[in-house]
DNA sequence: ACGTAAACCTAACTTTGTTAGGTCATCCGA
DNA sequence: TCGGATGACCTAACAAAGTTAGGTTTACGT
């Protein structure tokens, strides 16, 4: 087979971007260079060049890892039971996915890094996350945009305030749950 | 009187912020460079350090200018008249602040910008606009943390999803009364 | 009016992303 | 099996970034 170079180098690939995103976690999403980069996979910064056109490409690439990873934890979750349950459980795995990772939060829901912004397929893996989670939400009954237009609001919110305040604490964390009964309340009340 | 050279040194420096914050706003809170605000008051970059001991001070600067005109916005909003009245008042001046300023919005409640910290004098003047906001929810009746945490959560995550998904339109910002709304019956069916 | 210190400059150092161009190994076709 | 080509990596070097050193001019306080 002729792509035996060619598995050699995606597997390259994956390594400058597994040392990247661990780069990204300890200092900022921003605070890592490509010569630090090229350190962490024994090489020097112009050889990744091989590899990604630009420092974008690499946030690029995150990006589309990240959303990935959304994609993942989002089909993980059972949509069956009761709604205030199915709400928890998605409730629960959006805040801890955010939390567990600040980089990748700014990165995927923040506007943070000056002059990047992902290319069209990479950002159809946003919407793609997007629609699964409308789906999830029509699952249990909730169908319109409003609702969840509020919903991501309500838990990156929590996240967010989660991360800046209190890293590491559970001041908002122990707020999901209370969230989600005011939520689910005003869900009730308004869909008639 | 001694000052009129301190009042000199003052008014660049207040002139340097005022280029800086201009183009934190054009080009993103971290896209300047020293060089371009040294264009921008007719310097070279050099000379700023007899203003600004680096560039993360012009950073603290300005994050302490930023909670100093949330400050003022929160001290604009009368306390008088029923809470939901009072509530809704404060979370469009909230919305409002955060969503008029996107570079402000992600300096002073993201913790975007690399290796930056606040100085202890800026970060007193964070924890004052909190404070502020704590005594105007005791006027009106509310005075639990987790109802204030949950507030603010709520309401930054509206802001920054306006500001990241819909930016100039008025999606989330539709959603503020609802909101409010929302938040309000929770309180009152948990106050007992 | 004069000495001093503030205000500003140029030059330069380090680190950044990036490009140019070279060297060596490895794979494919004859 | 062997040569040409291509891939993978390197060093050297560029411009732009933040920052420091050190000098010159301006203008204030005594």
């Amino acid at each position: 087979m002729t792509d035996r170079r060619a598995r050699r180098h995606e597997a390259t690939r994956q390594e400058i971007l597994s040392a990247t995103w661990q780069l990204a976690r300890t200092k900022g999403l921003t605070g890592w260079s490509l010569r630090e980069v090229a350190q962490a996979v024994d090489m020097r910064a112009p050889s990744l060049y091989g590899y990604f056109d630009s420092k974008d490409a690499i946030y690029d690439a995150m990006f589309a890892q990240g959303y990935q990873q959304l994609l993942e934890h989002l089909g993980g979750i059972p949509t069956d039971g009761h709604p205030r349950e199915v709400l928890r459980r998605s409730a629960h795995a959006f805040f801890d996915f955010y939390v567990a990772d600040s980089a990748r939060h700014q990165l995927l829901f923040l506007r943070v890094v000056p002059g990047f912004e992902p290319s069209v397929e990479s950002y159809a893996l946003a919407q793609e996350a997007v629609d699964q989670l409308r789906a999830l939400f029509a699952a249990i009954g909730i169908d319109r945009r409003e609702s969840v237009d509020l919903w991501t609001a309500l838990l990156s919110g929590l996240a967010s305030q989660q991360v800046s305040n209190d890293p590491g604490g559970d001041r908002w964390a122990r707020l999901i749950d209370p969230a989600v009964e005011m939520f689910l309340a005003s869900e009730l009340a308004s869909a008639g």
